[in-house]
DNA sequence: AGATCATTCAAGCGACTATTTGAATGATAA
DNA sequence: TTATCATTCAAATAGTCGCTTGAATGATCT
């Protein structure tokens, strides 16, 4: 205000990219495409300290990337609205066309075979409409408990071994997890091709699937 | 890599961000969406020193959002692909929706009167063609001659208070600039509505215009 | 009221960022 | 080859950021 206003623009636009220029803010920013969350929560899910865990939640309001209503003594922080989704979205889409660091890492991800394309969300509704596929979440039971794809089975990295071999080889089965931040998926995907099973990821994750309206139950499934 | 995956792709992500996350680095890719440009010419544009202006562009282009290739014993610089123009825009919307701030600055560049909406760019072509619209584009002179939409006049800032008089009243006026990141367009506009004169902004810029495949005019136009 | 709980504030530290200065590089032109 | 030019590198500085620690706030519960 003070300087001229051009330069006062640019400096908001800087500050909601600042936002999102923290690891550890992008982490609460995932957690938060889940849905809303108290502070608590946010800093046990991502290994911050709470201290911590809210000064970033307050740089995050700051910028306009999320808001905070109060219940009863604890803070409840969601996305603003889910422009900040597409934003997430774009940069990540960015970082994988132009980083080749980043294709590294996924490809590493999956073990160094060619990854299987994934598979879109509206193709697997149908295909699960149809019962012809396996569809596994695989998130930490509590996310799973708070919402998830209908019919879906529930399986951390840690139970796939244990699963893999009750798994029908001829099914074809479709692996999900947060969204496109979240690694789980893809590794899940690159552990259960290891026990020579048909698996591919769905594309993006349970924030994407009911952004599209799309059914999502509760509590434990099967 | 040495660390765990996800982090490692959280901090790829968070490079792009932070890229974005300075004033002057936005406003070197204000300049790289008008089109390729060597660092010196850079430099010039953004009140930059050479060296400080080479240090930001190499982050820039670490983060994947421009790449550079020699001519000769110049460097230039130009946006990696369109993707980049759209998270600049993103981040703009974003800020622009929730930031008071923006929308107070913004304000203040009407003068503190109603803005009229901007005229979307198909609509302004199709008026253009009819001959039913002057067209002003307010940006420096050399920027001008390196591309304009046909048939504009060329005014800075500094040029509207002495043309003002010479427009005509009952045809509208559509300035611009070079892109929703410049102030130059409202800025004409609130001048040329205090000259009476029926003025209104064109949505985006020209690295919009051109980026919608419609013609450009090279040098003077009348 | 006092006690408790979730969150925020404040201060301090080490690490990183932006900027300036001056020297080094790499390509061209004489 | 040497000279010139555009750009980059390197070192130094001031300022900001992220994280930790411990105290302060504000809303509930007894």
């Amino acid at each position: 205000m003070s300087t001229n206003p051009k330069a006062a623009l640019l400096e908001e636009y800087a500050l909601v990219a600042r936002a999102l220029s923290a690891p550890a803010r992008l982490s609460l920013l995932e957690q938060l495409a889940q849905g809303e969350r108290g502070v608590e929560a946010l800093a046990a899910k991502t290994d911050l300290t709470i201290a911590n865990c809210s000064q970033h939640l307050q740089q995050l309001r700051r910028s306009g990337l999320v808001t905070s209503r109060r219940d009863g003594k604890a803070m409840i922080y969601r996305l603003t609205d889910s422009k900040t989704l597409e934003l997430m979205d774009l940069l990540r889409i960015v970082a994988e066309r132009n980083l080749a660091q980043v294709e590294r890492i996924l490809r590493g991800l999956s073990g160094g075979e060619d990854a299987p394309e994934p598979v879109n969300r509206k193709d697997l509704a149908a295909r699960l409409a149809a019962g012809s596929v396996t569809v596994l979440d695989v998130r930490p039971a509590d996310e799973f408990a708070a919402g998830h794809i209908p019919g879906a089975l529930n399986a951390t990295l840690a139970d796939i071994e244990r699963i893999a071999p009750t798994l029908d080889p001829d099914s074809e089965i479709v692996a999900y997890c947060r969204g496109p931040y979240c690694v789980y998926a893809h590794q899940a995907v690159t552990a259960l091709r290891r026990h020579g099973l048909n698996a591919r990821r769905m594309e993006g994750g349970l924030p994407e699937w009911r952004e599209e309206g799309r059914k999502v139950a509760l509590r434990a499934a099967s």
